[in-house]
DNA sequence: TTGAATTACTTGCAAGATGCAAGCGAATAT
DNA sequence: ATATTCGCTTGCATCTTGCAAGTAATTCAA
């Protein structure tokens, strides 16, 4: 029998656990903070001091449309591109943004907010 | 000159990606959770439905300790084992693992909370 | 008190993920 | 028309993960 892409096991019914599953990792969060800051295109992700590799972003960028926290958009400036932008479901992401900011800022010295790109 | 165990370098100074560098990944928070949760034992986080493989619960314990979020502590109910506990900077993650939970209860279906290891 | 479990790990290795560099076609700028 | 930027993909070396097995130190049971 031909397989529907099977969507990834998840390790447990915990809802934290399953959060992981999709966010446990070094970069999706990154990506998700510089969807906030209303980074739209892939060369303003790349443009973020963290420097995430191209075929990371490429692949993470996919798995958040998968899971519907990121959709792709049309750029009005430039017709023929695509853009990217978070879902109600990335927007709610939110405060777990917030919280890993606040607990940066208050628990690891020398954090700043407001990132820029090295070319301010 | 001899050095010191160097700190793994940051990424960059923005908390979120610093927070990160120690957070992100599978495993890490939900260690972090089972803390939470009142774990104290090796023995404990292995019977977490999730299975962490016990080499990496041990790095991601001995990271943890490292980077000042857990600190071991004598167990009085087996005196010459030891256990851990979260220190005041592991603590301060409540947030971000109140916000964790709470968004994989109202997106992502099928999660439940109060985890229960499988002998229940 | 002696032997059998249990606990808290470490080690080895296969498989998967990451990161760097290069390449490549479509859009855009000159 | 040509050069440059953009949004990727591919290859490959290296690091990380995960499984199984092993081990030394408790603790438990007879």
């Amino acid at each position: 029998m031909p397989r529907q892409p099977t969507a990834p096991a998840r390790r447990s019914p915990c809802p934290i656990a399953c959060a992981l599953d999709t966010l446990g990792d070094k970069w999706t969060l990154l990506v998700v903070r510089d969807l906030f800051l209303g980074r739209k295109r892939f060369k303003d992700f790349t443009a973020s001091p963290e420097k995430i590799p191209t075929n990371i972003l490429s692949d993470r960028l996919d798995r958040l449309v998968q899971r519907g926290m990121v959709r792709q958009i049309p750029l009005e400036e430039s017709p023929g591109r695509q853009g990217y932008a978070l879902t109600e479901k990335g927007m709610a992401l939110q405060k777990v943004i917030k919280a890993l900011l606040q607990w940066g800022l208050e628990w690891e010295q020398g954090t700043v907010v407001g990132i820029r790109d090295r070319k301010a």
